[in-house]
DNA sequence: ATGACCCGATACGTCGGAGGTCTTCAACGC
DNA sequence: GCGTTGAAGACCTCCGACGTATCGGGTCAT
């Protein structure tokens, strides 16, 4: 094994073993090569490695810091290896979709605040009559955002952030080919926030379900 | 932005632009150092950090590769990080872990074929009866694994992978010491297998549902 | 002709050192 | 009290050299 590599388990060892704790220093880069009996050039390429899946924050001419390690900080680099994948994988990608995002919706509807309600509400208003493609992506990505922060549970929030990715290009080729479903989209998610207005959890989940099917079929269909 | 991560947003690109295809053999780091305007070294940490997470393969001697870039593989980098987090978070993979296998064995009934059904009974009849901590975790952790793969989806099947890799398990398993839990899922374990071999896709759905539930009750009311 | 073996070319692995740039913070002058 | 300045500390980048692993062609014995 190379010695980069056994840096990159020594140090992912101190992390998990609590020798090192979110928001430490670590020694600076000449101490900790010593330390791990490596050159400083080696240990950079373990230190860039951890930086890349945020376990490590480097600021120049501080130091570098252990992240806060929160799942929604370590999940979000899911989305830089999901960028990778190929288009004929969007469809797996959004069937795991269409098994989370149903009972995170239903999740949200036993908790959801009606401050939170509000801003969905809001958000929905917000958007005009004739969005532009990218309007409407960023509407709609929000607006499932906000509802799945809503079910608690972050780990879950920062998984269906990161599968959310690949799907982006699908609607926007769904906006770009099909005229009425700009409008149905929109009847949905008014839908969708009329169920949690009402906590009503299965109205909710089927309502979801619909929403993500609809895209899925659209997109199996024109493959 | 450091030249670094230029250098990791380029090749990123040529990756996902189609000019590296899968299986393709990257210009020598000399040459690509240069092609790119940065240092040897500079590169070097690019490439490492775009090896940890399996988008690169580099062979010492011969040259370095983009990989096959399978799902499977890309979030097989997943369980590198799941390792990070606190036990505070496991329930939150297990209640993702709760939305996402009876799903995933739901399909599986639909789909499995005879001889995966007689691997899985075979792989059951093969722990003894007072397994080890460490034979548990390895069936546990194939038995599930077996069915997911059936599901036919291999991100769903990778994402779980990643949620219950060994160190997830182990945890909870350590604590679970109780003679009852042991033998209560070995009898679920082959009651997932019936509704499986009947196509039973509600019933399996349902007994992977309680499976995870029980664990995750027990894990509640112990921490 | 075939197989094992050797060896050079090639490419990644590691190292030490030299400047450069950025952040921080305390000392200074107004 | 406040803004400025300077030095110290830490990471950033580069260079050149040498070590090590792999591959492929050539050689030699069978």
């Amino acid at each position: 094994m190379a010695v980069t590599d056994e840096a990159i388990e020594k140090i992912k060892g101190m992390i998990v073993s609590g020798a090192l704790r979110p928001g430490d220093r670590l020694p600076r880069e000449s101490e900790l090569a010593a330390a791990l009996g490596l050159s400083r050039n080696s240990l950079r390429e373990a230190v860039r490695a951890l930086s890349l899946i945020r376990i490590l924050d480097v600021r120049q001419g501080d130091g570098t810091y252990v992240t806060s390690l929160d799942p929604q900080l370590l999940l979000q680099a899911m989305s830089f290896v999901v960028d990778f994948h190929r288009d004929d994988t969007v469809l797996e990608f959004l069937a795991v979709r269409r098994i989370l995002e149903p009972a995170a919706t239903a999740m949200a509807a036993l908790r959801i605040g009606e401050q939170q309600l509000d801003a969905l509400a809001a958000q929905l208003d917000r958007l005009g009559d004739s969005p532009s493609v990218e309007e409407l992506v960023a509407c709609d990505l929000e607006f499932h955002r906000g509802i799945v922060q809503s079910s608690g549970n972050s780990v879950l929030c920062s998984l269906l952030d990161g599968i959310s990715g690949p799907t982006t290009r699908a609607r926007i080729w769904r906006g770009l080919t099909q005229e009425d479903a700009v409008a149905r989209t929109l009847r949905e998610h008014r839908a969708i926030l009329a169920a949690l207005r009402d906590r009503d959890a299965e109205t909710a989940r089927s309502w979801a379900t619909v929403h993500i099917a609809s895209v899925e079929q659209w997109l199996r269909s024109s493959l």
